[in-house]
Formats: structure tokens, sequence, C-alpha cells
DNA sequence: TGGCAGCTATACTTAAATTTATGAACAAGG
DNA sequence: CCTTGTTCATAAATTTAAGTATAGCTGCCA
């Protein structure tokens, strides 16, 4: 017969241990100490019969084991923390913790005064939102909520169809005087252009959509749509971002905008069990009003 | 601040309360005593801030919100176990355990040979098979990998198309010979067929595919289709059963071969990420040949 | 080179959790 | 109606796991 199964916490303590990259990093997170985080790592190495870590006085190196075995304490992670947030829910009315999953750019330009109002109506309900590109997985419970811009694939979801967010060119007047405004999109060439750093998905479609886009240099790049939207505030150049972001700032004018436009669908989705969770419900319910109502301007 | 977080392992003993209805129960099973358990339970419910049981002499009787909780604490077993697998296939050659999923006929009456190669080759393989016509979630890692007779909607799974396999009606020629052979559809309403207890989506999917059955009674009933194998077997009466299984047994006899019949197509399906995995690679390769040979006679 | 800051590993002590043992409540069966 | 076999709850004893303190190693910087 097998050994007994570890202690799930050892799962726990194993997956600080691979974030943190030592066991008092993961000690001073666990709120453990290190010679308990220590003695947690030997006893799941001894029961799985190899070594997780290479010690040093630098700190612990993972193994290509542990390496394989990560993604599995992740998903016990998240779902541990899923039924904490489950949990959170039941003590009647409308309360605990929503997890809401969204791209920075909504995350923090437009989500916040949805979220707002949304608390405003249910003080007792608490937040969490991830505003990060990184892709979060629902059918995972990593988050309850995530406002996608691709058609989620998957059922066991559901989704609502938002609407088309429209993109454009835009750039801030005091760059436009200074080097004016460009009549087509060849102009684009001699213009000081606002662009992305790595080509990720999204930015593959767009340039797949529209070939007639010249070759152009980027003399600003980064991943961050956020900072993106404020070098063109701030008058950097010309890019590319939401057309009603831009056009919150009246000094921001829409560049170009009948020889380039697209569209950016999309969807707010959720996992199929929580649609009888109240805090899940108010929340998809509040989102899908918010974000319409920021589509329609 | 929120209350720390419980120990992982007190969801461990949670699912098992709820499993087995009993302290006392659910403390055998986990190799604890009753006491320890009763504390675990008492702690977590502590944490959450409502009761998860309402205690009894006779047992513990789940509240709705522990019943709400049971997923989250199954996908942690789930997945707990499935590290475990994926742990136990570590040390190097192909080794460890891999557990597959198929329906009860599958796994009783095809898989068994196919299964003994596999574990001529590597005997250092444990195989974990689970008979069950109750659908394991490959996403969740309930299984490792399974054969399933519906097209898996999923990405993230690896599907790989098998062939079809043919059904058709068969009895026993010591009942052909008693009742006389059925020549048209029709004639089934004289005879003594086995067929299914309950509706599943399977039989709903051949009705609806076959309008020109006539409406019979069932002289046996029952949900297992090997019990209706065996039952044709036996002689009992007329009933559906894979061909090639049928074509076992020399006095079993295809009835209305013409008139009806029809196909399950059958695929085999695994999760992406063990695509790498050797324990997992090999056990689907041995499948997909075994099975391949199987659809061909 | 010396000293500081980070880490792990090891003895020792203390705290916590588990087992053991027992009592009380309820259901089933003679 | 009493006995027997369940159950859960509680209190004391023991084992287990945690924290504490310290030593030893490495790298960094003055």
């Amino acid at each position: 017969m097998n050994k007994a199964e570890p202690s799930w916490d050892f799962y726990r303590t194993f997956l600080m241990v691979l974030s943190e990259g030592s066991l008092s990093a993961a000690a001073r997170e666990l709120g453990l100490t290190q010679p308990t985080v220590g003695r947690h790592v030997d006893a799941l190495e001894e029961v799985l019969g190899f070594p997780l870590f290479t010690r040093s006085p630098q700190g612990l190196l993972p193994t290509d084991a542990a390496l394989e075995l990560k993604p599995y304490a992740e998903a016990l992670a998240a779902t541990s923390s899923a039924l904490l947030r489950a949990a959170s829910g039941q003590h009647g009315a409308v309360g605990g913790t929503v997890r809401i999953s969204a791209s920075e750019v909504i995350g923090i330009e437009v989500l916040p005064p949805i979220l707002a109002e949304l608390n405003r109506e249910y003080p007792d309900l608490t937040i969490e939102l991830s505003a990060s590109d990184t892709v979060e997985d629902l059918l995972r419970q990593e988050a309850d909520i995530a406002v996608r811009m691709v058609r989620p694939a998957q059922d066991a979801l559901v989704a609502l169809h938002i609407g088309a967010v429209p993109l454009g060119f835009h750039a801030h007047r005091s760059y436009l005087d200074r080097r004016g405004v460009p009549e087509t999109i060849d102009d684009l060439s001699r213009h000081t252009l606002i662009g992305f750093d790595r080509e990720t998905a999204a930015i593959r479609s767009i340039m797949a959509r529209t070939p007639d886009l010249p070759a152009v240099r980027f003399a600003l790049k980064t991943d961050s749509n956020v900072a993106q939207l404020a070098a063109i505030r701030a008058g950097f150049g010309i890019g590319i971002c939401q057309d009603a972001l831009a056009a919150r700032v009246p000094q921001l004018a829409h560049v170009l905008p009948d020889a380039f436009q697209m569209k950016l669908e999309t969807w707010l989705v959720m996992h199929e069990n929580l649609r009888e969770s109240p805090r899940c419900r108010v929340a998809f319910d509040a989102l899908a009003r918010g974000l319409q109502a920021y589509i329609r301007q």
C-alpha cells in the first residue's frame, strides 16, 4: 500500500515557496515561520519520493518535477479561494465577495463608476477587481465574472454579448497643432506613433484585418494600454484607443476617423453554476447595464 | 481584516463528512478519530460563519450552504488526486498512475485486453479504470483519459476520433428457436425486449433518429448496459448491443440487421496538458490502437 | 577585509492538535 | 422493557507540529 495522502496544506506552502523563491519569504507570506515551511516541503518531498527544490543559501530553485506540479497547486489555490467567495455570500441577503476580471483599460477607465454604483446599491458586497491583461480562467474559478474581448468558446459558461467597442486613432490637439493633422493613412509614417511592445493575439488580428496600414515606426512602445492612453492624453503622439475614452477629454481629436476604425466585440462571461448565486447575479446585472450604457456612449 | 484562511485539510474532512453522512464514518475513512473530524467541522464553521450541518444522534445532515460548497470541495479532491497522479509519473521511465474513464460496457468488455497489453509493456504503470456511465470531467482532472461516445466540445482537450461502433438488435438462438425470428420491426411488439430504465440522453437521440420503432414494452428494464448484455447472452430476449460484442458469442444472432442499425461515434479524449506526460501518452496510444482494432472487428 | 543582510539547517522549547476514554442520547430488536 | 449498537459531545493524556533561538553559509558593499 502507498503512503498516506499528504496534508493538503502542504500544497499551499509548496505553491507559496514556488512563487516566492525562498522558505523565508513564503513563511512571511503565509504567516508561518521558516522552519515550519521547510518541514512542509521536506514532508511533501518525502511522500512524493523525489526532490522539489535544490536548496541554496540564496533560496530554493524548483526542480522540473516541481514546475510540472505547479499548475495543479495553482488550481487548488484558485478553487479554495472560489470556495471562500461562495461561502462569503451565504449569510442571507446580498453580500460576500465577487471577483471580477477585466482588461487593464476596462478595469481602470470603465468599471470604477459601475462598481461604485453597484457598491452603493449593495454595501455588503465586497468587490475584487483583477485588472490585468492576462486571461483568468473562469472554468478554474480564478474569477467569478469576466469582461472579455473574445467570444467565449467553452460551454458551462454563460456569455452575454454586450456589443462592439469602437477603436480609432486619437491624438491631443497640442500635438496636432505642432505636427499637423494626417489626412491619409500614409501620412502616419511621418508622425510620432504610440504602439505595442509585443505582438499579442489581439494585435495580430487587427493587422490581419487592416492590411492597408503602412509600415510605421512606433516612437513609444508599451504593453500597457493604460500607458498608451496616458501618452495620447499627454500629447506624446498618435495612438489607438477606445473612441469613448478619447471623447471624455475635449482636447483629444479623432484622427482619420474614416480611414481606420475597428470594433472590439465585448462579452460578459460567468460560470453557469454561479447564476443562482445572488452576489454574482447582481454584479453580473450591474456590469451588463453599465457596459451597455458605456457602449451607447 | 478577515479571519485567516482555514486549513485546506478542513475541506477534505468536510467533503468526507458530506459523503459519509457522519463524523464517525468520515473519521474511519480518513484514518482519523471522531473527535478530530468533529473539531475540523467546528473550526470550518467558525471561520465561514455559518453552520454546515445539523447534528443529530443519527448523523449529520448538511445544510443548504454546505451543499452549495460541495462542488468546490469535490474540485479540490479531484485536483489533489490529479496532482498525485502527475507526481507518480516523475521517477523517470514510464510509471505512475493513469486514470481512465469509460462507459461500463467499454470498460468491462473492451478495455481489459487492451489494458493488459499496456501493462505487459509497462509493468510499472498503475492503471485506474473508472467504468461508469457517469461522465467524469476531464477539465477538472477527474480522469486523465476518457473514452467518450459524444464529440468533446471543450477546447483544451485533445480528441482522437476512433470511429463508429455499430449497434443492433441481438438475441440468443435458444430464444429465437423458442419464440421465432422477427422479420419486421413491427414484429418486435410480440417479443420479449430488453431495454432501458430511464431515458438517458443517448436513448433519446436513438429514438429521435429512428422514428419507425414501434411502441414496445420492455420485459426487462435496466440502466446497466452490462446487465442488458448479460440478459441477451442468457437468452432472456431481444436487446440492443454492440455488434462486435454479440459476435463473440456464436450462439447470438443479429436480429433485423437491415431494418435497424445505428452507430456510436467514439472519441478518445485527454487533457491537453497531459500530452507531454509519458504515462498518459503511452496509455493514450495503447487505447487508440486497441480501440481502432476493436472497431475494425 | 570586515560587516551586514539574506538565506537554510538544526537543537530546544512551547503550543496545538490528536488520540484515548468516557458519558449521554437515540433507534432497532428480542 | 431492557439490551445492543449507533451516534455526537466532552475532558484528560499524549503525541505531534509549531515557534524560538542560533549557527553556518553565501553574496554584497564599503
